[in-house]
DNA sequence: CTGTTAGCGCATTCAA
DNA sequence: TTGAATGCGCTAACAG
């Protein structure tokens, strides 16, 4: 624990035989004419004392820290993909990004995470519809930060400039109506409450979809965490009564609780795709290898994360490459209010391919 | 984008009549006396003003950050957990932790977010076996910022006081004994040459495994990154000759890997675990609910973080609380050199256990 | 081209 | 019990 105190620009300075102006213009590659043997000086001596800027007094100065923020739910699967994405994204504009997990919807972390990012000062937020409270949030996030919000709905507009969202509601519409069109007698959704918004979205689209299916159709919302993945199943199988023909179809929150399903399944012997069919969300890479591989819905995280990022950089009154601009644009056409809704693409697996798979034959 | 600048401890000094001092002192420094009048006065000020500290400028008057960096090779399913846990650990030591993403092992984003990091004048630092190369690495952290590696082989002791590593030779080694004593004809581990010094420990453990077997076994060391899943299994099921009895052990580098080989076997009707039997690591949810479920190696997180934070904050001069400090010196009494070792424990399911499932029957 | 100087927001002696 | 003054390391006018 020796840790003498690492050389600042004073030493810097002294070193070079300059003043610390100078090494400040050196190191910030300023627009001022400088002689070359004057910056090669500087050069010197900061390679031979070691020295490294601290950014606390730099961003103290300029009052500005060239910092954002992004609060995850947790960092698994999706959007530990998302900020490493955004991550790239924002650097390209010379900004940097501190991810934090409020460790699963925890309101406390989340919290901590929140304020400990507005106590140093970031430029900018971004953060998935919170597990606090809106009117919590706002408190803290006031007037002043400003924040992008992605997979959050009904966030009042006055706070949160912009929303970018996946279209959930969309894909669930297309998914139930997928499943009744491979012949499905039921169709349910199962789904997880602490999803928040997110869950409430699949809902919405998963009725729609049936609702516009020709005839009538037994269908039920089911909740994983209430009935437990088997409570979920045998609820299922039983929605229509048990002698109907054609498979029971089962469009579930995420690919974690679709694979923990066709496990399920496995156990009992029952049928996937012939008797039950699942379609899952994520796309995850064990969607694909499992068995049978899982119909899914594949997360345009490039497409998304490019949007956040456009928006929050251009809040920060920074110029958009050309890339980013149109993409700006194109989107900002089509969308109303300031939710901002990214389409979804299924991707079809055996999970939903009749006779793909006999557990039992 | 209005943002008047926040508030200052200026503006709350003014607004409560009272001087920036008495501020700062009811703010941290509750052990000077002072009037509960002044108390009061400045409390509401606070609230009024919205206030909220400047930890920059706390930082640097301080010089101190209480700020602890995290850098992982990615967010994905064990270092997620990882990085939460640690979070909370050190969070009841009072420090605060950034987490960054190499985002799948990219030295030149490793080296962006170290140096970050180290220009943000973090207290500690804690990091995976790094991407970066070691001398690299040595020159970066130098003898400053304290620095705790975990699953890191082989670096010099005076760059890195101490190494909190999983035992995974320990592991590997009975994963080989495992398939043998399960009648496996021949054994082989299915690595990623970018794992690195995980999967060097793995090959040095499965080679002793299978070294401690009585007779001569057929084994061999495949990558998958350079034959690919399809390759990896071929290669498996040709090396004892086709002729021999028994299953075709398989030991891979994570579940990952074990499920991919497990589709790949679905797909050419090969059974699991008739004729290949699977071990993975890491024990992701999806080991569990894959079919058949995949056996695995449990990790031990709450106990490596810890251990990490232990270690760390003993480091930075902090006292430790109870609990810590004898996990602490249980582990140093059998640890020799500055690498310790964490066992593991494998957690049996169907990839193992032969007649549990028929592809094909 | 280079140096002087006044902050940035806060913590902390040292006096009062 | 409170306040004035100094410094933390660096940036950004402004002079020279």
């Amino acid at each position: 624990m020796k840790r003498e105190k690492p050389p600042t620009i004073v030493d810097v300075a002294a070193e070079a035989g300059v003043s610390i102006a100078t090494v400040s213009n050196v190191i910030n590659r300023r627009k001022v004419p400088m002689s070359p043997e004057t910056i090669r000086r500087v050069e010197e001596a900061i390679t031979r004392l070691g020295y490294r800027r601290n950014v606390m007094a730099t961003n103290l100065s300029r009052r500005r820290s060239h910092e954002l923020g992004l609060i995850l739910p947790h960092f698994g699967g999706y959007y530990g993909r998302f900020a490493e994405k955004l991550e790239q994204k924002v650097h390209g504009y010379g900004y940097h990004l501190s991810v934090f997990s409020a460790a699963g919807m925890d309101p406390e972390i989340e919290r901590r995470h929140l304020e400990h990012l507005l106590q140093r000062r970031v430029d900018g937020l971004v953060s998935h519809g919170l597990a606090m409270s809106i009117p919590s949030t706002m408190q803290l996030a006031g007037e002043g930060t400003p924040l992008v919000i992605f997979n959050g709905w009904n966030w009042p507009g006055d706070v949160v400039k912009w929303a970018v969202n996946l279209d959930f509601a969309g894909a669930s519409r297309e998914a139930a109506g997928y499943l009744l069109a491979r012949g499905c007698r039921t169709v349910v959704y199962a789904g997880r409450r602490h999803g928040m918004g997110a869950n409430e979205q699949r809902i919405a689209g998963f009725l729609a979809g049936v609702g516009e299916h020709g005839t009538e159709v037994a269908h039920a919302l089911l909740d994983a965490g209430e009935l437990g993945v088997a409570g979920v199943l045998e609820a299922a199988l039983s929605v229509g009564g048990s002698a109907s023909a054609g498979p029971v179809g089962i469009y579930t929150f995420n690919d974690a609780l679709a694979l923990e399903l066709l496990a399920e399944c496995h156990e009992r012997g029952i049928r996937v795709p012939d008797e039950v069919q699942l379609i899952g969300m994520d796309n995850e890479p064990f969607a694909k290898a499992a068995f049978p591989s899982l119909t899914s819905f594949e997360m345009p995280v490039d497409l998304q994360t490019s949007l956040v990022a456009a928006f929050l950089i251009k809040q920060l009154g920074e110029a958009l490459d050309e890339a980013d601009e149109a993409l700006l644009e194109q989107y900002l056409a089509q969308t109303v209010g300031h939710e901002l809704l990214i389409p979804m693409t299924m991707v079809v697996r055996n999970s939903t391919q009749k006779g793909a798979f006999h557990s039992h034959p």
